[in-house]
DNA sequence: TTCTGCTGTCATGGC
DNA sequence: CTGCCATGACAGCAG
């Protein structure tokens, strides 16, 4: 049975893992608690009938954070309660699962199921028991559980009991099961609140390592459950080692030792920790008690020296939380599993429990305080808490909460979660921008590829970039294999349509038909393949009438075939294109057909494209009547006009793109300045959340000639122009404001 | 048949 | 004044 529940329980893990790498959150808890009772029998095994109970109690305990449902400290459970959903409303950010999470899972699961995790607890609890009993007197006997064990020992039998170990305590999980659901979800959302802020904040990446290094210590250090039954005196004195040792935990980031106030927070996470060490200890006995030893010296000593150093016993000793040391403060005392679970306020909460603190701006912090001493009686259930946070939470969450001491600065938790709500939802906001802006962009790309397929076409062509679509139809001329002699003729105008001519012979009685090289230019833009197909100007319907020498040259030749026909012995369609050309001829023939009409001795491209004076030059040549020189004028002046107009409709085209262009690249513009403006947003934001803290630590810390506090309600910091910090009654502050206030003046060096 | 786009043409104005 | 160009407006044609 052992064996299949490991195998199963490994295939769990590894699917997990999978589905945390992918992002999925694996929520074990709901499931091993409500859904898959066979799952939790198998993985949690037999025991799990106790767990129940255990459960339940859990829940109780997490709901209300461990306080005895006649302690008076159930009015800060509320609010504390109320606080929190009212983050939770503010912002649910999703925990992402990770790896980490899931192995700690696992470990619980396998730990509930060997039978050293059984034997583990007592020496846990012997550990916890000692320094619960010190630590909380408080504790009710029903807390402490049935079998009169050691809180410590309690909770520890609690936390396996979570865990599906047995604990036959069942009044001890009351307190701590049932609570755990919603309050880790809370703790969850709480730690990853604030863990993004430490990220924010500037909290070094090492400093989620420095955590994860002592997980891995303890990891190491945990001894096998089997060993730690028995070894339960080992750990103590290794405990006691640390203690003696008296070392600091030390923030990752600035080196600086931690202060040792965090109340029970990180102890709730380190015990977490270790027992879901301890459990996967269990479960793969790679620990060895010698291993374990090595890194116990190491690591463990470090937070937990500090702890027992001040108070001398403290749960996080117990607990095994070295992260969080809170020996010197009356608050280690309290340790409360939510605030375990919060991650990174480590170096906050110290201020946060600091009866300095103003209760107005603080009142998140006293109500933690005040959970954590209501904790604190509790701490059993919080254990049990501990573990299924320590266990579910993802694995950056456990992080924080180690790392809680080597966070370098915690403004007010709640300020900071409202503030990181209001970050969140300006980059909300920012990505919604972004969003639109891509959006906006592929709207615009949308134009364009339409303005591509339609104007851009056009805009080749468009005066504005005769060049290119000067270009564009040399490239078609020269595609059709016709050197340009337009230059001859003394182009005029859009070049395109002149080139285009050039192809006809010089006489252009061959076909100038212009427009339709035009066309062909714009076909050419929209498809270059199309310049190779050139045939295709055979088969253009529109008829461009008088440039057209094909007809005057039919006109002036008839017997000949039509000139197109040149281009037409290779072009597959010359039924089309006798059609085409019959179309042509028919609508050329308006100025062609008055023109051989009236007997024009030279064709219209001469006449349209020919200089004034060459083209007096050449009327002066011929003895034309006053019919014909008329005539010949109203071909040029509207041949000209074509053109004109030509070009006149290119550059509308132009015009229009490059209205195109320029609303792209405003909107182009719009959107970088508004994202640079959220930044800036952004930035503001957190200079006045980390302002608000300082301004908050350094209130707190201020005493009148008595040493008393300055009630918040009544004084606070002005900041003067040259940087000196001023307190001043609030009073005076208000009806003042220009002023500057001679009462107290006290300079703050910031 | 109607709509739309393209083209040619005319009228006008400016240079 | 003439010539050229630009442009609006209109009409015709074709898809």
């Amino acid at each position: 049975m052992l064996y299949l529940k490991k195998y199963f329980t490994e295939g769990l893990i590894q699917f997990t893992i999978l589905l945390s790498l992918i992002g999925v959150r694996v929520d074990v808890d709901t499931y091993l608690n409500n859904q898959l009772p066979p799952l939790r029998e198998i993985i949690l095994g037999p025991s799990s009938a106790y767990t129940q109970t255990q459960f339940h109690n859990l829940r109780n305990t997490l709901d209300g954070y461990g306080i005895h449902p006649k302690s008076v400290d159930l009015d800060h459970f509320f609010t504390t309660r109320r606080l929190l959903n009212q983050v939770r409303q503010l912002d649910r950010l999703s925990v992402p699962s990770t790896e980490l999470n899931t192995w700690l899972v696992h470990r619980d699961s396998e730990t509930v199921v060997s039978p050293s995790s059984q034997s583990g607890p007592s020496i846990t609890l012997e550990n916890g028991a000692g320094l619960e009993d010190v630590n909380n007197p408080d504790a009710t006997p029903a807390m402490r559980g049935g079998s009169g064990a050691p809180e410590s020992t309690y909770n520890l039998n609690a936390a396996d009991s979570s865990l599906g170990a047995v604990a036959p305590e069942g009044n001890q999980e009351q307190g701590g099961r049932d609570g755990n659901d919603d309050l880790t979800k809370e703790d969850i959302d709480l730690i990853d609140i604030l863990w993004r802020q430490d990220i924010d904040l500037g909290a070094g990446r090492e400093v989620f390592n420095y955590s994860n290094r002592q997980k891995e210590n303890e990891e190491e250090q945990k001894p096998n459950p089997h060993e730690s039954k028995d070894g339960n005196e080992e750990q103590e004195s290794w405990r006691n080692g640390v203690n003696l040792q008296g070392v600091q935990p030390v923030d990752g980031e600035t080196g600086e030792s931690i202060p040792e106030q965090l109340p029970g927070i990180g102890s709730q996470t380190s015990l977490s920790l270790q027992e879901c060490l301890r459990l996967l200890e269990a479960t793969f006995p790679f620990g060895e008690e010698s291993e374990a030893m090595e890194v116990n010296n190491t690591s463990v000593p470090t937070n937990s020296s500090s702890v027992n150093g001040t108070t001398g016993t403290v749960e996080s000793n117990t607990v095994g939380n070295f992260e969080l040391s809170t020996g010197s403060t009356p608050v280690n005392q309290d340790v409360s599993l939510h605030q375990a679970s919060l991650p990174s306020c480590s170096q906050d909460f110290p201020q946060i429990f600091n009866p300095q603190l103003d209760s107005i701006s603080i009142t998140p912090r006293t109500t933690l305080p005040r959970l954590s001493s209501s904790n604190s009686s509790n701490i059993n259930s919080t254990f049990g808490t501990t573990n299924l946070t320590g266990i579910f939470l993802p694995p950056h969450i456990n992080s924080s909460s180690n790392n809680i001491t080597s966070t370098p600065i915690l403004p007010d938790p709640f300020s900071t979660l409202l503030e990181e709500s209001m970050l969140d939802e300006i980059s909300l906001l920012d990505l919604a921008m972004e969003e639109g802006f891509s959006q906006a962009q592929a709207s615009q790309l949308e134009d364009e590829l339409d303005s591509d397929s339609g104007l851009s076409l056009d805009s080749s062509h468009s005066p504005a970039s005769p060049s290119s679509s000067e270009t564009s139809c040399s490239s078609a001329a020269s595609s059709s294999s016709t050197s340009a002699t337009f230059s001859e003729e003394g182009a005029v105008g859009y070049s395109t349509d002149s080139e285009v001519t050039t192809v006809e012979p010089e006489e252009g009685a061959v076909g100038g038909y212009q427009p339709g090289y035009s066309k062909l230019c714009r076909m050419s833009y929209q498809d270059p393949s199309q310049f190779h197909s050139l045939p295709h100007l055979d088969s253009i319907s529109h008829n461009h009438t008088y440039n057209l020498p094909l007809s005057s040259a039919f006109a002036e030749h008839p017997e000949l075939p039509i000139p197109t026909g040149k281009k037409n012995v290779r072009d597959k369609h010359n039924s089309k294109l006798q059609t085409h050309q019959d179309l042509l001829d028919k609508h050329a023939s308006r100025d062609e057909r008055r023109a051989r009409a009236m007997k024009i001795p030279f064709s219209n491209e001469k006449i349209i494209n020919l200089p004034v004076e060459e083209f007096n030059e050449l009327l002066a040549k011929h003895h034309l009547s006053e019919p014909q020189l008329a005539l010949i004028r109203d071909i040029r002046r509207r041949g000209k006009n074509k053109m004109a107009a030509q070009n006149c409709r290119k550059r509308k085209l132009d015009t229009i793109i490059n209205l195109e262009q320029g609303v792209h690249d405003l909107r182009r513009d719009k959107a970088r300045l508004l994202k640079e403006k959220m930044e800036f947003i952004r930035s503001i934001r957190q200079m006045k959340q980390k302002v608000q803290s300082l301004y908050q630590e350094v209130f707190s810390q201020l005493r009148d000639e008595e040493g008393r506090p300055y009630p918040p309600s009544e004084y606070s910091l002005q900041y003067s122009a040259d940087g000196s910090v001023l307190i001043m009654p609030r009073c005076v502050t208000t009806a003042e404001q220009n002023r500057k206030p001679e009462k107290k003046q006290k300079d703050k060096k910031k």
